[in-house]
DNA sequence: CCTTGACTGTTATGATATAACGTTAGATAG
DNA sequence: CTATCTAACGTTATATCATAACAGTCAAGG
């Protein structure tokens, strides 16, 4: 992985590219506010990064655009803008791929789950309203606390089923 | 993490160290039979350092143990071994750990979830058919086609609930 | 002004994972 | 039984992902 422009060619889902992404800013800015936390300009544009990639980034692949425009060169910058954003519920990590991705629904506090497509690295972010239920049940049955999970599901996206020849 | 003997201290789960362990090697082996695999030397002695270490391991811990006795002293060997078992249903990555685990039901070809001990670390593979259905349910509603996932739970087990003063 | 605390950037290093290649050993065809 | 083929093993080397620790910056409040 030394030369590429993102992981997810395509996006199957809602937050198709730069349309909403002045939205979801907005919307990450007024939840800084409530949460009494900054969206600094390198936080601020790790999100624009994530927003534009349409997909999941690793985050050297973050830390190197940052680099470019005049922000820190090393990785502890990229690791750490990416982190405040998932803490803050503005953008996910997803696992499976080392990579973080824009929340695509940052106004709900939602559990989400993730539909990795095999063939194109897509990512989309699916509703988990009755996975985390199950989930919850799941827990309780064992007397565990449940606090967060990490949903991730691998496959072939609706795009790509077709091209499967 | 330079030393340690493994993550998860307790096990709140069914698979308590060596009783079941012969059982599940036994699975193990017929299964491999079924498939039409072998389950080497290597392979066999890491799904039973697995098994022995009643918590999920990271690939360099296995590594650490397989050298001792005679294996292959680097990482290949140990990431070749484990990612046999995932494969085959003899084992689970744990992605948030880093680290793998042995499979405490190899008989069902289920797809598992894991609730993870934030305090102790200890993983717990819990029964997820629900977890599953409502997966796929939500997969079906954008025309993704899933073929597996990883579903894992951070929280407190049971012990460490109450351990928390 | 001066302290304080959050933020940024750096150096350095740690931890996880895989590519590529030669060798070994188990299976199979002759 | 032997030649051959392939899966598996072990190695060297390197890629990739992530964090610890510390120094400089800057805005807010005393």
């Amino acid at each position: 992985m030394t030369e590429h422009a993102g992981r997810g060619g395509f996006c199957c889902s809602s937050h198709s590219g730069t349309e909403n992404a002045q939205a979801i800013l907005d919307l990450a800015e007024a939840r800084a506010k409530d949460r009494n936390v900054r969206l600094t300009p390198v936080r601020r544009r790790t999100l624009e990064i994530l927003l534009q990639a349409h997909g999941a980034l690793g985050a050297y692949d973050v830390l190197e655009r940052l680099a470019v425009e005049g922000f820190g060169t090393q990785p502890p910058v990229a690791y750490r803008a990416l982190n405040f954003l998932v803490e803050n519920g503005m953008a996910h990590r997803i696992r499976r791929l080392n990579a973080f991705t824009a929340c695509a629904h940052p106004a709900e506090d939602h559990r989400a789950a993730f539909l990795i497509c095999e063939a194109c690295d897509s990512v989309t972010e699916a509703a988990a309203g009755g996975v985390n239920a199950a989930l919850n049940a799941a827990a309780d049955a064992v007397g565990f606390a449940l606090d967060r999970a990490t949903i991730e599901a691998v496959g072939l996206c609706r795009a790509c089923q077709g091209a499967q020849a």
